[in-house]
RNA sequence: GCCCCCGUAGCUCAGCGGAUAGAGCAGCGGUUUCCUAAACCGUUGGUCGCAGGUUCAAUUCCUGCCGGGGGCACCA
């Protein structure tokens, strides 16, 4: 239909001596500017030198749209030209929902392009905290909405499992194993001290017994390496687990040296000609391509940076073939985009081979008040606390309500509480309720078929809720392109509030069978469309509640 | 000092360069013989941080300020 009337406005710019004008052909947000609007004839005001309502005329007489289509046109504010579209388009909406079903509001943009989208990354130091679990929540989410618009996607975890963190690590839990055993000993400076380590000693040494505590240092250290990283992934995957996120692919830093990666990426960077040598050390000219200085790749003492493997890391990702590498980012990584950026620009790979989404911090509030987190004294809220106290769902609705580059109100009270200003249980409470019309009537809702015309939806609430659930498929694509899905909770929550007014205000069961079987029908979209949406989030979609 | 993000209603936030800037909550006033009142309807409330610029058109793009947050290493 869309597809149609662009046809007819690029036919009739070229007409008028203006082909390949930029126009836009959209839903207006006012209902009284018709079902689609245009800008064209402004568009073209200023290379046609003529007043753009003038214009507007001479395009609508040259779009000769037939009024099965169009119901009405109008040339309204500025210029716009506004259409109504004919009202047995409606009917072909509603069958158009119903026939694709689970799959509606999916895009095929992305067929054929491999996507990583890298997220989590959490240091394998300690267990997750909320500021994971908003990266799991928008990764997830982003991977979701690039699937559901034809991509093949690849959920990836990257894990830092070298480096002078995991030392810390292995030092920290050999001072608790030895502070368990009886023996003198302190977490080291700028170690860990949380709980978890004590507990984790504790385990160990009803496991090894209590010889490990007397192991010469070096062995002891190793050993309590090897168990806090093994320790930590396996808590950290049950975590995620529950939370519903599951990944593809986790790749080790160790792994990356192991197999070579690092060198290789070294060499790809020598090869180019962006490294060179200075005061003892190895640089890079990441100043050239955007970055504010160059970096260092290798230390006087002739060790790497973190730069190094993380390079090699997506010299990797993009050898690996895919078209786009998305990593989703704690905002204390921020200072660390325009150098990658630079890099992989010195590589000469794609502008869009790279995209960075930023998540900023989350506040946590209970009871009015911040519950603050501090993983160098222990006392923080994991994310394992958190879902199991306001449930996945919400947990995973309300990281994703708003942009990542805000920060987040995380109000615990509001997403446990079972009423409407819950946005959560509001969205679902639409779908409930959806459900239990059909549970009413007795029927299951995929057997209400045919077609409904304009007399079976009576009331403007019924054509309100129709216009509401023909957008998501824009919705979708817009949340796709720009990678952001709280596109689709803002958007829910509109429909979920028109769903609602709709049921109050518009009977089903007991009206004349025309309008009943009518709204059955737009009753069975809108509980697709609420579904495919909660799906889509990582959330249930409950029959009753 | 430099870089990034944010600044929109009392609060939390939406708003691909378009029309009279929106929603939720809070406030005020209503609604229930009814498929879940766990709801719905109406209404009050704005210098879109400030100043310039580009444009037919700027909350949106650009520049400079102001305010809030985050980051600045041969740490990760």
């Amino acid at each position: 239909m869309t597809a149609r009337i662009r046809a007819a406005l690029e036919r009739v710019a070229a007409d008028l001596g203006a082909p390949g004008a930029e126009f836009v052909l959209e839903r207006p947000r006012d209902a009284g500017h018709g079902d689609l609007a245009t800008n064209l004839a402004m568009v073209l005001a200023r290379p046609l030198r003529q007043n753009p309502r003038q214009l507007a005329e001479r395009v609508l007489a040259g779009l000769g749209l037939p009024a099965d289509v169009v119901a009405r046109t109008e040339i309204a504010g500025p210029g716009f030209i506004n259409f109504w579209l004919a009202v047995d388009q409606l009917d072909a909406q509603l069958q158009a929902i119903l026939g694709a079903g689970a799959g509606y509001g999916r895009h095929h943009f992305g067929t054929g392009k491999r996507v990583n989208v890298e997220f989590v990354s959490a240091n394998p130091t300690g267990p997750l905290h909320v500021g994971h679990g908003r990266g799991a929540a928008l990764g997830d989410g982003i991977a979701a909405l690039l699937e559901w618009s034809g991509h093949e996607v690849v959920r990836e975890f990257y894990i830092n499992d070298a480096g002078v963190q995991i030392d810390k690590l292995a030092l920290s839990l050999w001072a608790r194993v030895r502070e368990a055993a009886g023996h003198p000993a302190a977490v080291p400076e700028g170690g860990y001290h949380g709980a978890y380590l004590q507990e984790m000693a504790q385990a160990l040494l009803d496991r090894e017994g209590a010889s490990l505590a007397g192991l010469p240092e070096a062995e002891g250290v190793a050993r309590c390496r090897a168990h806090a990283l093994q320790a930590m992934r396996v808590e950290q995957d049950e975590d995620l687990r529950v939370f519903g996120v599951r990944f593809d692919v986790h790749s080790s830093e160790q792994a990356l040296y192991h197999a070579g990666r690092v060198g290789h990426g070294l060499e790809v960077l020598a090869a180019k000609g962006l490294t060179y040598e200075s005061e003892g050390a190895l640089w890079l000219r990441t100043s050239e391509f955007g970055d504010d200085k160059d970096r260092v790749l290798r230390k006087q003492d002739g060790s790497y940076t973190y730069l190094v493997p993380d390079v090699a890391y997506h010299i990797e990702k993009f050898e690996r073939g895919f078209a786009h590498a998305i990593d989703v980012w704690g905002a204390d990584h921020h200072g660390y985009v325009p150098r990658m950026r630079a890099v992989l620009k010195a590589l000469g790979y794609p502008d869009d081979f790279f995209d960075v989404k930023i998540v900023q911090l989350v506040k946590v509030v209970r009871g009015g008040e911040e519950v603050r987190m501090s993983k160098r004294s222990g006392e923080f809220v994991t994310l394992r606390d958190l879902f199991e106290e306001v449930g996945v769902d919400a947990a995973r609705y309300f990281f994703l309500m708003r942009r990542g580059e805000s920060g987040l109100v995380f109000d615990v009270d509001l997403a446990k509480s079972q009423t409407e200003e819950n946005p959560v249980f509001y969205v679902q409470m639409a779908h409930a309720r959806m459900s239990g019309i059909f549970r009413v009537a007795g029927r299951d809702p995929v057997s209400v078929t045919g077609a409904a015309t304009p007399e079976a939806l009576p009331a403007p609430e019924d054509l309100e809720l129709l216009k509401k659930l023909g957008a998501f498929p824009e919705v979708t694509l817009r949340a796709a392109e720009e990678r952001e899905p709280h596109r689709i909770t803002g958007y829910l929550e509109e429909l979920a509030r028109v769903a609602h007014g709709w049921y109050h205000k518009c009977r089903v069961l007991g009206e004349p069978p025309a309008v009943e079987h009518g709204r059955l029908l737009l009753a069975r979209a809108a509980r697709q469309v609420l579904a495919n949406g909660l799906t889509l989030l990582g959330c249930s979609a409950p029959d009753r509640m």
